[in-house]
DNA sequence: TTTTTATATCGAAAAAAATAGATATATAGT
DNA sequence: ACTATATATCTATTTTTTTCGATATAAAAA
């Protein structure tokens, strides 16, 4: 767990709305085929964030180094997932840190 | 109490450095004259963090707008003390927001 | 009142982050 | 095997952040 960061990875608006969007799935991927407790597929992500397919995929990985989300590979797709463990860890340590 | 400017503030090394710093005054800053109680003189933290006079009056400035810390201007003399409140107050709320 | 000291602000340069389009890779379907 | 689809990677561009030196401001000291 990287305090460092994940710090870095939270500084930038649109992947905290990726991380909220990943906690209510249902809600803000209704049209995704697949069912939503494998994660949501990156594709999805991208249309809903509405730029571009590279940016999008950059700050997933961005998201993923930082272990704030995982990736499931299925068949051709990537779904992602929250890190909850990581998330609850990293306030914890910045409870002390900080 | 602003979660977005927090979080950009907290994104920088340097700052959080800062930020421990000033948890602990008699230890980071033991030259300074005045009593601790004070807070910590900017000429003090300019000097610990090597860096020149504008570029760390710019990061106590964000830290400061991010209210993480608060000065008292005493004579000519600036001093900063971490604002705990809203310190906690961050946390409690990315508990509830992340 | 002039000079010194402390901090903030301004303007410019350098470094890092965000973004896009093009291409590569990997899987699926025909 | 060829074509289509999904995602990652590469390269370039734009935007934001960090940093500095010079200058402005404000208070203290001479």
């Amino acid at each position: 767990m990287n305090v460092e960061m994940i710090l870095k990875a939270l500084s930038n608006p649109l992947r905290r709305e990726i991380l909220l969007w990943l906690k209510s799935p249902e809600q803000y991927f209704p049209t995704q085929e697949l069912p939503h407790s494998l994660g949501v597929c990156a594709g999805q992500i991208d249309q809903r964030a509405g730029l571009s397919q590279s940016t999008i995929s950059n700050h997933l990985a961005i998201l993923q180094k930082a272990e704030l989300i995982s990736c499931r590979k299925v068949g051709q797709w990537c779904f992602f997932q929250r890190n909850e463990a990581t998330i609850a860890a990293f306030v914890t340590q910045l409870q002390l840190d900080l």
